[in-house]
DNA sequence: ATAGGGTTAG
């Protein structure tokens, strides 16, 4: 009685059916839309629905869009196979994946359009193992995928060994069904591959695409720069620069990326400024990108002036900046971040933040306080359970105050299997605190989980070579020679006018290389006389002592050190940056230079920075 | 009606 009221008034007062409806939602009048719907009742038509759908797609409007689906239900008989697909991507848009799981499972026939949809629902929302087997039910059911199927499944591809056999078989069906060179396609696929560390089949795909733009140039890009493939990364940028590549906000965050890599700061600044003119700069992403790239590139203040001027952060802001106070030693700074974090109240911490907090106490020697923060995180207090991770770092704290047995019982104690970083950072504090006894397990322990690493057999012949025990020093190098590799050469780097200058062990490359090598010469006999004994426990091969010493020169840094001594005037820092962590040869040597010679030095290696001052390191020589 | 690349840690 008052739906036929209701609609006789409908009929007087406004234009028949969807016409209404139509300037309702294109006017964001949701709630009056809604009205709108149970005036027509049983006489709504399908666009009707689809537009309303769309408006509840558009706002997330859960509650909006259930209603519409009630209603659907109630009066269509069998509604069309293109509003059902509409209603996944809405139940999608509202994280509720069982409703949108129910939806298709309730469609009598579905097609290619209502497949790809449920998989992208999965795949948006990080369910890679059911987007993966969707996949294979939608082939079972006789529906061709299509390119937004292939572009779509590929990103589920990314997650590990089983994706990545998944993905190849999926190659294989997209070449048979000719999509390989869409651009889509080509750019998810180039993707999945250089995610599963295959660059080269990456950019076999990239070069095979008949055209390009920007989210293909950038997937590449990026794909060299998260290897750490930081020169290509950049290398290649610039080739498809020249090319006349588009860039837009994501790009620079890659090429960001690969700059925070090789801490180059003149490239950094210089992509900074470009940001600016391009009036990219408000993007969070790259907000973020510029926080990470400052502070790897040792400037630690730009970082933080764009950290303070953020009107939003995320929780990768606060990351990004606590990890460049670790890095540099700043305990002190990482908690009174960590404690504003709290403060404000707007963003949760997550399993990064406690790392980045967890390492800068320990990087800062504040070994009780990070304990503090463990216990704290154990407990449950912050909702995030303890990875194995987290039981690294404390292994470290306990392990650099000198706590060694309480490390060694806390390995013990432990929920996981113990890795071989987890017991090379143990023996790491055994060899520093002298404690042979448990290094001497220790060492043996990870020399049976890793025996390639070279880098264990040194560190376990310097510990019984500081304890007198020569015979198990000469045994200890006899196996090494038999089954160690050195997986990557040593390398250093220093930058000048925006260009990169690389040394390698005992280099015979660089155009200057005479000079350099007769540089680091001159600074050992004048370091000499200031007390340089070179710390012969740190080379590898059993060679004489004076081969020994000749090898110690050889060390990268130090000609990178020695380059940048020469290169730049007096009084002004040398920055040196290392691919490896530095040895215990190298470090005394800078710290000698920068009191000999009044320069300050900045040396970043692979875990940390370096910051000598008048012959004190910042890292209070434990690294 | 359905689609691809990105920032912290390891």
């Amino acid at each position: 009685m008052s739906n036929q009221f209701a609609r006789q008034l409908s009929l007087t007062s406004f234009p028949p059916n969807s016409q209404n409806l139509n300037s309702l939602c294109s006017n964001g009048q949701l709630r009056e839309a809604l009205v709108e719907m149970a005036v027509q009742g049983l006489e709504m038509k399908f666009e009707g629905y689809y537009m309303l759908l769309n408006e509840c797609v558009n706002r997330r409007a859960f509650r909006e869009g259930q209603r519409v689906h009630a209603h659907m239900t109630k009066t269509c008989y069998l509604p069309p196979m293109h509003l059902r697909t509409r209603l996944i991507v809405f139940y999608n848009n509202c994280e509720c994946l069982n409703d949108a799981q129910r939806v298709l499972d309730e469609m009598p026939v579905r097609n290619v359009v209502s497949w790809t949809a449920m998989i992208s629902a999965y795949s948006k929302r990080g369910y890679a193992s059911e987007a993966l087997n969707l996949f294979p039910q939608m082939l079972r059911s006789g529906t061709e995928p299509n390119e937004f199927t292939f572009a779509t499944v590929l990103t589920s591809c990314t997650g590990g060994a089983w994706g990545f056999d998944l993905g190849r078989q999926i190659h294989s069906l997209i070449i048979k069904t000719n999509f390989e060179s869409h651009i889509f396609v080509g750019s998810s696929l180039l993707d999945m591959y250089a995610k599963a560390g295959r660059i080269y089949e990456a950019r076999g795909v990239f070069d095979c695409l008949p055209e390009r733009d920007v989210v293909s140039c950038t997937a590449i890009i990026s794909g060299y720069a998260q290897l750490g493939l930081d020169e290509e990364a950049l290398e290649l940028f610039r080739q498809l620069q020249r090319e006349g590549m588009t860039s837009n906000y994501v790009t620079y965050a890659s090429v960001l990326t690969a700059l925070s890599g090789l801490a180059a700061l003149d490239l950094g600044r210089q992509v900074h400024n470009h940001v600016l003119r391009c009036e990219l700069h408000s993007y969070v992403v790259l907000q973020n990108s510029l926080i990470d790239m400052y502070s790897k590139c040792g400037n630690l203040s730009y970082s933080r002036r764009i950290f303070d001027s953020m009107p939003e952060r995320t929780v990768i802001s606060w990351n990004a900046m606590l990890v460049g106070y670790s890095k540099h030693g700043m305990g002190k700074e990482v908690v009174k971040l960590f404690k504003l974090m709290k403060e404000e109240n707007k963003v949760k911490p997550d399993s990064v933040t406690f790392l980045a907090v967890l390492s800068g106490c320990s990087h800062g020697g504040m070994e009780d306080r990070g304990l503090e923060y463990f216990y704290e995180m154990a407990e449950g207090a912050n909702g995030i359970e303890p990875e194995l991770e987290h039981y690294g770092c404390v292994v470290d704290l306990l392990g650099r105050a000198g706590r060694v047995e309480e490390a060694f019982e806390f390995i013990k104690k432990m929920r996981f299997e113990p890795t071989a970083a987890i017991w090379g950072s143990l023996l790491g504090a055994c060899r520093v605190h002298s404690n042979v006894e448990i290094g001497e397990f220790v060492g043996f322990r990870l020399l049976q989980i890793e025996p390639e690493n070279a880098g264990n057999y040194v560190i376990l012949s310097n510990l019984y070579a500081s304890a007198g025990r020569w015979e198990d020093v000469r045994n200890v190098r006899e196996l090494m020679v038999e089954k160690a590799v050195i997986k990557e050469p040593g390398r250093s780097w220093i930058e000048l006018d925006q260009i990169l200058h690389t040394f390698h062990a005992s280099d015979r490359s660089h155009p200057r290389r005479e000079e350099v090598s007769a540089k680091v010469k001159e600074l050992s006999v004048k370091l000499k006389e200031a007390g340089y004994v070179p710390d012969l426990g740190c080379v590898l091969y059993d060679v004489d002592e004076e081969q020994k010493e000749k090898v110690l020169l050889g060390h990268s840094e130090k000609m990178a050190l020695a380059f940048g001594l020469i290169a730049t005037p007096e009084g002004v820092p040398v920055r040196v940056i290392k691919n490896l962590r530095i040895c215990v040869d190298c470090h005394n040597f800078a710290k000698l230079v920068s009191k000999i010679y009044g320069r300050e030095v900045s040396l970043r290696d692979k875990n940390r920075f370096h910051h000598i001052v008048g012959g004190t390191c910042s890292c209070g020589d434990y690294w």
